[in-house]
DNA sequence: GTGGTCTAGACCACT
DNA sequence: GTGGTCTAGACCACG
């Protein structure tokens, strides 16, 4: 994992999104233990405390759980997929909105995107 | 236009994102003048300062042009509308890009929001 | 409002705590102004980071808004003491479930608890 | 007896909680041989220094008392489950101060539980 | 060893 | 001036 001290966004929000990400894809599982606050710091060479908090808001999230004295683990639940769906799902309804007011046809601009996607499926389906 | 103190983004960048809208939505004219800085930053009791800022960001975003000693005009391009459609576009295909990360079927997503779309043209065409 | 050092809980909490309460109770205007961050670890001589991570508390939980460069403020919500109603009840709830378990009799503690509020209310009715 | 590490708690503390549940049910016979500590640590997989902590917590708490060299067991006296009732009791009353504080109707509120207590035990003593 | 809290002091973005 | 983020280093509770 990398972080990116250009990003404007703050470093424990980076980390935040990018073990989000690495949960949902089924890249850790579940119960895994997560590094240490002080060894993840060291990895990114940044302060426990940083990284301290970047597990906190994990675990307010849902994505962690942690253990004085053992650790911290991955917590990952079912139904969390479905979550993140809805979320995307009303990202992209929030944008349409916005095109909608400028009068531009959502519908093709579905269309397009639909299309994009089949194309992208069939050349990777084959890769 | 309104600031929405709760909202937790910055108030400049409200102003930008209000008046990028109004632009292009074109409830304002082609080099139709501006409220001074003064002026808005009066009718918005907030601070002249950050007026400024967001007349300067209108202006690098290309909404804006002010000439010295006369004040702020919109310029209205053609083509804008197609920019935006593209940023749009663009910011939809990075949400598209997170879910195929965590493999949701984004066909049956684009599919269920274009259907969406249909029934609230159907049911806004007529009212 | 008063840090008690000795209690167990973190400073942070006790801030969180009492703020809760003095905006519950209509101590505090909605849209008042907070202190500031620092204005408020100098009164509770601790540090501007211990009150900082309140006051993100209390805006995580909807008490608070904070504006950049301006200050924090309070946002009291309708609805809201209807939800502490409901969390209040849980908790009583639970304890009656503890209680259960022993098989102590809870609709007659229930009664004694209701008798004892009846009477308080009157004493306190006339004082 | 299953400790849940999800559950944020100290390990400790789930201990101490289980067996004053088990011991107050009259799950666990008075002068009851406790389990040794390292044995109930081999059982949880925990450490024995956990397991002893609890220990002398609830022998602090009067639920246990241990002979050197012998080991630890169940004091189960009389009264113990009026010295639990009255802490309930009291916990309750707390958070019909916390009610009161927001000018909640704390006798509607103990009329809606005692309610449901009535409903509970007559659905629950026919099953 | 682990996570959780706190201090002291810095820098940044915003008003 | 304000809030927000970060560093460096400390101490505590827990296992």
């Amino acid at each position: 994992m990398l972080i990116d001290y250009q990003d404007g966004r703050p470093i424990y929000e980076q980390i935040v999104e990018n073990y989000k990400r690495l949960i949902l894809k089924g890249a850790l599982e579940p119960a895994e233990q997560m590094p240490s606050v002080r060894q993840l710091a060291t990895m990114l060479s940044t302060n426990p405390n940083t990284v301290q908090r970047a597990y906190m808001e994990l675990e307010r999230q849902g994505y962690l759980y942690s253990v004085k004295g053992k650790g911290s683990f991955v917590r990952r639940e079912e139904g969390q997929r479905e979550r993140i769906r809805e979320e995307i799902r009303d990202r992209i309804r929030e944008e349409l909105g916005r095109a909608r007011e400028l009068r531009i046809d959502t519908e093709a601009l579905l269309a397009e995107l639909a299309e994009e996607e089949r194309d992208a499926r069939q050349k990777g389906g084959k890769g």
